[in-house]
RNA sequence: GUGGUUGUAGCUCAGCUGGUUAGAGCGCCUGAUUGUGGUUCAGGAGGUCGCCGGUUCGAACCCGGUCUUCCACCCCA
């Protein structure tokens, strides 16, 4: 080995288990899909940066891969920009092309480039990998698979109900129980604005807020004030910082800290209407808990706000999140189209399965019965057999050298075949087959017919 | 993007204040066993000590850079 070949950072080779158990995830997320109604659409893994830029706010243009232009892109660099070294200038003067950064600006491109062909409201799922430039760490690369479903063209709440027990369908299937699917509303966020006299600062204090698990309440007020936010302002929604109780209880609460407000009071009766609607139609394993500092997410939410915690004792990042935003298709030119969805990060809810060791042992893939070869004329006798037991629905091969038989039964057994079938002269000669089962050493003398009917 | 951390055989890791031919366990290969794997026994292969440069008579060890790993911040699935 000359120089060990490498992948880039944050980029990872699955092995055959691996893609097995990602399969076991993936086939549970979209069957739950397609159950709840919504269709499957895919999009290109790179756009055009106009795209896709500006869209997740400063933060997010930075970790957006950008694109090379192809030939000499020097040739049609901006030199103002080269000379000043401007790099965000620069950059789109020799980059035109991106790649997709999550699946909901894309989708909402789609939306608005295929409007006349969409029959709303539109319900779609999508199962693709998405990049981000971001340093990696647990549960957090460079290239990820991310799991959304979104609905297009309604603005009913019985989609946020449906979006709740969706989750719950999904981890119930998956057997992850114990999830916590933290809500809140932006409505409720704009409202303490309003209430503290600051909503231009909307965003810093929800940024803040948001830290409340991490650093604490003094803390968060410290944050708070250090981004201009006055202390008599946050004395106001004190009673913020010690919410607890029931999704009821924290509700009351709520109301009488946000009565002044009219987006405040439209949030809350927002949360209410999904909370009763769950309380009624129950849910499997997973727990709806109201939790205001939740403040995640992008830019353009503007009612609900999901986001799915791993069960309790389980170090890892959300595992999905999602919520409403009201005009996602305005930024393309097309207002007035209320969307709402939520998303599962494929990536990370392995890792919690691997950690909570919940994958079932049936996801292997493997085959079920490795026959021995022994020579030219009885791998046809075997071939033949392989055949029948293949359309009899049986993952079965032949080793395909006539190797030693310690060699071919060590294969079978670091491969963890669970049957090997022996078929040599003897058997050729009285029309049977050796069965032996890797796991227990027993092994018997069966007819074709005995074989299919013990293996299918 | 900021700060820190890690890198020695396929894997998990030892390797003294810099000092001859860099070690262990597991795994791998061969044989004991020419139609029987997982156990045992005997033997064997395998390492430019992440990469580049510097200090030194001498570097896996010290210094600088770079890449990588993991962690915190930012942000986020």
């Amino acid at each position: 080995m000359a120089q060990k070949p490498s992948i880039p950072k944050g980029t990872r080779d699955f092995s055959p288990a691996e893609v097995a158990k990602r399969n076991h995830i993936i086939s549970n997320i979209r069957e739950q899909f397609e159950k709840f109604g919504f269709q499957p659409i895919e999009t290109p893994s790179f756009e055009n940066s106009d795209t896709l830029m500006g869209k997740y706010g400063e933060e997010g243009d930075r970790l957006i891969f950008k694109i090379l232009n192809s030939g000499d892109f020097l040739q049609k660099a901006n030199e103002q920009a080269y000379s000043e070294r401007d790099s965000t200038k620069l950059t789109s003067s020799i980059s035109e092309k991106a790649l997709r950064y999550d699946l909901t600006v894309p989708f909402a491109r789609y939306v608005v480039q295929h409007r006349n062909e969409i029959e709303f409201p539109f319900k779609r799922y999508q199962i693709q990998p998405v990049w981000r430039a971001d340093r990696p760490q647990k549960g957090r690369f460079r290239e990820f698979f991310q799991c959304d479903a979104d609905v297009v063209g309604s603005d009913s709440l019985w989609q946020e109900v449906e979006f709740v027990q969706l989750y719950d369908a999904v981890f119930t299937a998956l057997g992850l129980n114990g999830v916590t699917i933290k809500i809140n509303n932006r409505k409720v966020l704009s409202g303490f604005a309003e209430v503290i006299g600051e909503s231009d600062k909307l965003i810093d204090f929800t940024v803040a807020l948001d830290k409340l698990d991490k650093i604490g309440e003094d803390g968060v007020k410290k944050e708070m004030q250090e981004k201009g936010i006055s202390s008599e302002a946050i004395e106001k929604i004190q009673k913020v910082f010690g919410l607890k109780g029931t999704f009821s209880e924290k509700i009351e609460v709520l109301k009488d800290i946000l009565e002044p407000s009219e987006v405040g009071r439209k949030g809350i009766e927002e949360l209410e209407f999904i909370n009763s609607a769950i309380e009624e139609l129950k849910l499997n394993t997973a727990t709806l808990d109201l939790d205001v500092t939740l403040a995640r997410g992008l830019n353009y939410y503007t009612g609900a706000i999901f986001e799915v915690a791993a069960p309790k004792g389980v170090a890892m990042g959300s595992i999905g999140g999602g919520g409403r935003y009201d005009d996602l298709t305005g930024i393309f030119g097309m207002s007035g189209v209320s969307g709402v969805g939520i998303s599962f990060g494929l990536d990370r809810i392995y890792l919690v399965l691997e950690e909570l060791d919940l994958f079932p042992e049936t996801v292997s893939g493997n085959i079920k019965a490795l026959f021995i070869n022994f020579g030219e004329q009885e791998s046809l006798y075997c071939l033949r057999a392989i055949k029948e037991l293949r359309s009899a629905g049986v993952a079965a091969e032949l080793y395909p050298d006539e190797a030693k038989m310690k060699k071919q039964m060590n294969h079978a057994n670091k491969r963890e075949i669970p049957f090997v079938i022996l078929a040599g002269a003897e058997e050729k000669e009285s029309k049977k087959f050796t069965l032996k089962n890797m796991k227990s050493g027993e092994q018997a003398s069966v007819s074709l017919q005995e074989l299919k009917n013990r293996l299918v």
